[in-house]
DNA sequence: AATGAATGAGTGTTCATTCAT
DNA sequence: CATGAATGAACACTCATTCAT
């Protein structure tokens, strides 16, 4: 039991200390020697765990997406109407992100990156496929307007990344008022007009 | 002439090359040389008109900044009204950036990447400027929903930029009315109400 | 104790390596590439035991300068007279450097190069007492010159350094006799008159 | 003669630019194109007046040891007894280069260097040619210790260079008598006994 | 499993030198 | 004569990866 908990620690620590340097610094500026002594590891000790170090950021990338899908529907009430569901997932979809930038950062760059397609599209069908079934049953059900999900969950998807953006760079602090607004702003333009 | 001309003509090359590699390979794997190599000159020259790497890259943010931005305007026509301008800066950027996908992923590359915060405040308010005054013109207007001016800005670029990443990813082609579907979302979100 | 030993072995051929090169070529012309053929180590390795060629060139210049100043006072025997002992001390100096000249070509480059400024002025004067104490005692004791102290040491290091150089030129081979004739002259001039 | 004027002024120019650099930086981090800025000449420029670097360095040092030398026994006068005569050369050599430490510097660097051995040595003999006639005729005139003329020159030379290195090391500021005390100290010795 | 010294290919950058103008 | 853009070999240094321990 102590090594098999070490040993999950010593991979956990290696994953924190990448998203560490990664969101930070970039993929560049990020040796793997950094990562070893941020982990508190030997640098050989990585690749017990991980092939590469590509492997590696694929693996954080898989990891923490895995996590961030499940954290952003994880007060989703389906008793309750797609309107407030889907205010829900804005708001924790926000404050998720904006209280855990470094995840944001690093989603960010790896998402924009040409790494993304390291990731098999099945793999990442399958990231995705819970906030994709939790929009697309909103189109479907005509709580929402009728557009192709893909559309629908892009353009959400796009809207409040664009505001945790906004609230990370500093230059412009949202009140809750402000969320509200924005909020409206997107469900606007999905509702069922 | 025919100086300034070649000057010119080697340091454009230099950008475009820059441009097409990191597009495609990051900014890691886009070695100075083959930089040289893509842009037919020697190495040491990359150095006469860029004092570094860094430098080199953050000059091509703003030189592709300024560009897509003039771009993205272009069409505009201040006698139309609000709805048909910002649709028409909607579509606009949609296909300009989906005919020149290397801009797109260069500026996305970049933007969410460390090197962003080497482009000094100032600069980059001055490059966003255009774009910034007339949405913020909408809003002050009162063409559009009263929702700060940042917040408002934010929605509209992270919504179309959202859509032209779907598009460019290959897993979902719009079609023209897709993307008239996509505008009214928008649209319907930004509207007075 | 194999560890130590390989490590210390490591480190010392890249110094011996240095050494070897630099007391030939000079510090340009004298690339770590080559220095790491010279040591047998991968050029990496270098960079494991000093963190850059300056670096690495100062740690030789500290290292050569402790070992020569117990080289030379190595035969002071505390019990003779002062001509005695200056004697033996001029005389070791004359011998050890011209026996092992690339350890003085390397240490009058650095002496008269700009990287002398890269040593700290506290570990200078740290590296000179030994000698510094041994010809102020002469002073203070009277057994020599009253003249402040600084002067003459330069004075005798001065002269037999001249010497060395003379010697090493293979411009004139000095005869036993030359020799101390030589110190004839250094002694004359710096006893009580 | 505006020509050739020209033409001296920008080889003197290179010359002076060089002696700058490198007294102060070394060779190394003295480059071509800093030369060329420092002289206000381009770069390609140099190449007209000297075929290389090396041969750039060369020609400053030749050129350097001849105006010292002269420098060094411009006030000789032959009329008085060379106890006087060697003092004057003594203390002008002193004053003369800590009035012109960057000639000293050059000096010494180059002389200490594997540079030096670029100068064909007949050339070396003639530039050391008047001082050691100096010296040597004060030997065989027999006013000073019957000692071989080259080990007479060594121990004068280095003395006061070394004495020199001291002023200019800034540890120690000699006064007038601290130098007249140092000149007995030379004199004593080399003197007939 | 874990280490970290060692590797060496590869990187960004420099700089002596050339040459078209 | 003079320029300075251009060259590209060479340099100092980095860093992903290996492997003996």
């Amino acid at each position: 039991m102590t090594n098999i908990t070490k040993e999950f620690d010593k991979k956990e620590a290696i994953l924190n200390a990448t998203l560490e340097l990664i969101s930070k610094h970039g993929f560049h500026s990020s040796p793997m020697s950094e990562v070893a002594k941020q982990a508190n590891v030997a640098a050989g000790t990585i690749y017990h765990y991980f092939k590469s170090k590509d492997e590696l950021i694929c693996a954080l990338y898989v990891s923490l997406k895995e996590r961030t899908t499940t954290q952003l529907l994880k007060n989703d009430d389906a008793s309750k109407n797609y309107r407030d569901r889907i205010r829900a997932f804005y708001l924790q979809n926000f404050h998720y992100f904006t209280k855990n930038p470094k995840e944001f950062y690093f989603l960010e760059q790896f998402s924009n990156s040409p790494f993304l397609q390291q990731i098999p599209k099945t793999d990442l069908t399958k990231l995705e496929q819970p906030i994709y079934d939790f929009l697309r049953k909103a189109v479907f059900t005509q709580a929402v307007r009728d557009i192709p999900p893909k559309i629908m969950i892009s353009f959400v998807m796009g809207s409040v990344g664009s505001l945790i953006k906004l609230q990370l760079s500093g230059e412009f602090q949202l009140t809750s008022s402000d969320l509200e607004l924005a909020f409206f702003t997107c469900w606007d333009g999905i509702k069922k007009q």
